[in-house]
RNA sequence: ACAU
DNA sequence: TAATGT
């Protein structure tokens, strides 16, 4: 009796668990840059593709591996990490509403969304996107990458502290409370999750963007 | 200049 | 076009 296989897809046509050969060559046959992999188990396929919180017990192939412990933060040109999650903020006006969300550049689901905040700016909402991130991920026990678009809130997140010159007003005490929150639980945590940029000029826009522009 |  | 940031 031969084993039912589940195969997970990094990279092709579609993106996702398929539990037959035959549909996993449908998204990689001919695909440019294919990436898949099979696994015994549905739970080890949903792992490898980060989604659950065993993720890093069933890491993927050698060059995902190797990537994933790269220090560098902006990788060669088409080379991006799918095993992870990527945020992002929009406002509209800056200052303005800002929210954000982050997703699982994989499969693309949204997992988790900040409703819009007011008289905040692009960069502090692109910092509470990337320790959302971490929190959030550190709760899954996950050590899955982070990508941001943002230089600037990489580095506050890597600094533990915001150089915003926004000036704190009734109007905006949410956003600046959370990221009071935000800076509380970067100084009491540790994290393991590679913070990672995205190269938006080689991939295009971030998967988490939210296509305002 | 670079990144949003 | 204008604002947020390094
Ligand atoms: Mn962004
Ligand atoms: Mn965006």
């Amino acid at each position: 009796m031969t084993t039912k296989k589940y195969y997970a897809v990094f990279k092709g046509r579609e993106i996702g668990i398929f539990t037959s050969w035959a549909a996993c060559e449908e998204q990689i046959k001919g695909f440019s840059g294919a990436l898949y992999k099979s696994f015994k188990t549905r739970e080890e396929a949903e792992a490898a593709l980060g989604l659950t919180d065993r993720a890093l017990l069933f890491q993927v192939e050698p060059k995902e591996v190797n990537l994933w412990k790269t220090q560098n933060k902006i990788l060669p040109a088409n080379e991006f990490i799918i095993n992870s999650v990527c945020v992002d903020a929009s406002c509209i006006g800056n200052p303005g509403e800002v929210e954000y969300r982050g997703m699982h550049t994989a499969t693309r689901k949204i997992i988790f969304h900040k409703r819009p905040m007011a008289n905040g700016t692009n960069n502090l909402g692109e910092f509470l996107a990337i320790v959302h991130a971490l929190a959030y991920l550190k709760n899954q026990g996950s050590h899955l990458p982070i990508y941001s678009d943002s230089e600037t809130a990489i580095l506050w997140v890597e600094n533990k502290k915001v150089r915003t010159k926004l000036v704190k007003r009734d109007s905006n005490k949410e956003i600046f409370d959370l990221v009071e929150r935000g800076l509380k639980w970067l100084e009491n945590n540790e994290y393991t999750n590679p913070i990672l940029k995205w190269n938006t000029a080689y991939w295009g826009e971030i998967p988490a963007d939210f296509g305002r522009k």
